[in-house]
DNA sequence: CGGTATCCGTTATGATACTG
DNA sequence: CAGTATCATAACGGATACCG
């Protein structure tokens, strides 16, 4: 974002509002947090998260971990022994997150039928128009 | 999406739902949906959306509007006058989708003043490491 | 194990110009 | 007014190789 163009009216308030919106309203950041959510154990290894959300790759968790531990929402916690141990936890904050952030993957997860079917409908009939599945 | 890869061990159904999230877990969809949530008329003409929707373009809220057009989440209404007059307005999926979104919105409002403060000690504490703002 | 660095194709998106 | 079309560019994100 960065401040592209501040459009008038809106102070930089609303520009930073939108940064974190990019953030947070992010694939990868909302399966990560509704992931450790779940854990018992409140923590989770490197590896159990790459497991833990199928598709992810280790470059975007990578990133994704760093966004997330930068935005204050989880901490990375690094055992120096061999091998490497390394748990990310969410922080208070993060918790405070996880429940509207899982209450839109709930929905995600109870709709996305209904979402298929209007998808089929709609292109059946618009075929030119946007035909993307 | 187009279904890219299909990661091993996760049917169609799996790699549909992310392809909603990636969907609702949208900028925009977001802004577009809370706004007109937030409309007293429950509807919006294209126009009035780009307002209500600071920084957005021409071409984004199109291609959003027609994006949740195609899931069921708003419907569109044409009006063939001079000029020609279109209005959005939410299905009942779309209303039912702006709680949960609602939500995190509101969240992300109320919280993003701890985020950015967040964000200010990690990047005093690793200069280098992710100081793109 | 838990990364980091690099390459590189795909997608997203802003700017601009044009139209019914 | 409410788009559509086109272009150029930036960002995303996968694959791969290497490291402490």
């Amino acid at each position: 974002m960065t401040t592209p163009k501040e459009p008038p009216g809106h102070g930089e308030d609303d520009c930073a509002f939108r940064s974190f919106l990019d953030r947070v309203a992010d694939k990868w950041s909302m399966l990560i947090v509704v992931t450790l959510e779940q854990t018992p154990k409140q923590r989770m290894r490197f590896s159990a998260l790459m497991r833990a959300v199928p598709g992810i790759s280790q470059r975007m968790l990578t990133t994704t971990l760093r966004h997330l531990e930068r935005d204050g929402l989880l901490t990375r916690h690094f055992y120096p022994e061999i091998p490497p141990r390394v748990e990310y936890e969410l922080t208070a904050l993060g918790k405070d997150l996880k429940s509207p952030m899982g209450q839109l993957v709930r929905w995600i997860r109870f709709n996305w039928k209904a979402i298929k079917k209007a998808r089929g409908s709609f292109d059946r009939k618009k075929p030119g128009r946007d035909g993307r599945v």
